[in-house]
DNA sequence: TTGGGTGGCGAAAACGATTTCGGCTGACTT
DNA sequence: AAGTCAGCCGAAATCGTTTTCGCCACCCAA
């Protein structure tokens, strides 16, 4: 067990040159002999030599590393989304440092001091629900170390791009969607209002029945904290006695889509004939309930790979010095019919 | 926008004293006044200042960071493991570096290198199922860098730690409990068989049999290259044409059993009562679908946890130049029963 | 007064790779 | 023959912390 990893100075010694040389043989630097090279690759390979990242790292302050915050991680479409920039980090050579924030404020400052200090390149935030100050976000921004928001954002940073969906367009199409065919008494389960995804999945819901000249009853309407199945089967217990009768139901996530949907069931009412149900997110299970549910679909995966790029392009241009363009980028959700809205 | 970040020789030059002193103050070394203390930490804070991970990474040689390699992070399983690991991390002060390889052995080589690039105190690792060349892995143990096996395994790297689950037993319980209900004809889809994980449930399924006397049909038994719930179906409708009929069914994963419950239901068999079906993970859906799923739970979360505490303890002992003590750790399993069973 | 402690601090050497200056050949020009 | 230039390479500084010595002043005991 030799537990002293190989240096570019062992390699040097070994091979009577200067570790300037053996640096820039590995880096195949033009002014270094084509014999030089060979020797010094074919030994470091041997020798099984990797770079110490820490010293070249502290030497050329920059570490390949991508921190990403975001609040929960077994959530599918989380998953989803961190799969997208580990894909596109892979690609450009960058390693990710992950940390969930648990929807704790406290836990995210702290996570954002971490990476601080790691010295991340680049910084990948989805914000939690519960955070009004920004202060830790900013302090990245000062030290000249590029962030992307996405999914979560808010207005109170100016000096960075996002990436989000159109939460409002989601809605909107979801409930006028339920409307063609053929909804009149739609109810809405919703997060927590708190949120600006939740808020904007709310007023889609609220400006599609206005739309269509459908009058808006705030009793059809049911924020949650927890976004559970549990708390979704409670919510459509009291749903199903309310008169006059509720023939759709526009739930915020696909999880309390089809825990309303179990909740309806076991009290009689059939779905779609009784009450079409569309969720929000398109989740692999959305297709595996029965009935199939509609949704709209949120591009996790996409969502990841363009953050990703965009931090990526940022970070080589505050390498390179150049003027950082920020953007705002709206995915397009797009609406997923299955049997659970079939007329 | 003060592109630097503050370094220890900033706060003690503008205190007058030495880095030496300010770096022990902040570490709240015994040797130094009360009073310079104080000084050192007033103006840390008020400049904010932040130490650079990096440097100090080089120094003591340590990063506090933990390199995990898994094949896949949008699955279920994983992504609760990945939250018991990121908790006990945090708990200690490690932050995480995560890679996916995919399923694919050259990107888990390459990972696995990279990590090593990195210096990671330690490595944890759920083997690809193509992986057959173990020597990415052994390089870690070679440099002294601790290395735990969660899920998947093998037998071929000894020097170390894992953590897996019963895979035997679960599935023997998942088939004794089929039997229990009544079922006579048994059908198992599997994963490929390639894998230890799924040769193991296989294995569990056909000594339940062999328990209570039933035959071993090899044409009951469908493998599976892809776990997806299509594959599933197009396997579930070629099996209700099977004569004599089955009236159980036991799949390797939840999403499978998904897959095969409603390709089954399109071909006017009813779950239970003409065919009882249980899955293996016990995924949040599991409990969603129609008629919930019974399954056999697979502890991700602790498995995380576990996995996590004992890679920690040898780093420690690593550090300290104490003897390493491996473990192999078998979680248990347990049968959840819901509707897809009842008798 | 001298010797021995000790409390408080500093100088400087690490850690390992990168990079800025050059320096030294030998060939080639004028 | 002197000057020029390209091709190869090395010395040493550098990144920011940590840590090993050891210094100095002061106090106390002998």
């Amino acid at each position: 067990m030799s537990k002293k990893q190989i240096r570019l100075a062992d390699l040097a010694e070994k091979l009577g040159i200067s570790t300037a040389t053996v640096s820039r043989a590995l880096k195949d630097y033009p002014d270094i002999s084509a014999e030089t090279k060979r020797r010094v690759n074919e030994l470091a390979k041997e020798l099984n030599y990797r770079p110490n990242t820490l010293a070249a790292g502290l030497r050329k302050s920059e570490t390949r590393i991508i921190g990403v915050i975001i609040p929960e991680i077994a959530n599918h479409f989380f998953a989803k989304v961190i799969k997208g920039i580990m894909e596109v980090a892979y690609r450009e050579g960058y390693n990710v440092m992950l940390c969930q924030s648990d929807e704790d404020y406290e836990k995210e400052v702290v996570d954002a001091r971490a990476l601080l200090s790691s010295r991340v390149d680049g910084l990948i935030v989805s914000i939690g629900n519960h955070t009004h100050d920004f202060s830790h976000f900013s302090e990245f921004l000062h030290a000249g170390i590029p962030l992307v928001f996405f999914d979560k954002t808010t207005p109170e940073i100016e000096d960075c791009s996002q990436v989000i969906i159109d939460d409002y367009a989601g809605a909107f199409q979801a409930v006028d969607h339920l409307i063609g065919q053929g909804c009149r008494r739609i109810a809405h389960i919703g997060g927590s209002f708190e949120a600006f995804t939740f808020q904007n999945r709310l007023n889609g819901y609220k400006d599609a029945l206005k739309k269509n000249g459908i009058a808006f009853d705030p009793q059809l309407v049911f924020p949650s904290e927890k976004l559970t199945i549990q708390v979704a089967r409670e919510h459509a217990e009291h749903m199903a006695r309310i008169q006059p009768p509720i023939d759709g139901l526009f739930a915020a996530t696909d999880l309390m889509a089809i825990g309303a949907m179990n909740g309806l069931k076991s009290q009689g009412l059939k779905i779609p004939q009784d009450v079409k149900i569309i969720g929000f997110s398109n989740w692999e299970m959305a297709e595996a309930v029965d009935p199939p549910l509609s949704s709209v679909n949120q591009p996790g995966y996409e969502m990841g790979k363009i953050t990703t790029e965009i931090l990526i392009r940022e970070i080589k241009a505050e390498k390179e010095e150049r003027e950082i363009v920020y953007e705002k980028i709206v995915l397009q959700t797009e609406l997923i019919s299955r049997e659970s809205t079939r007329k």
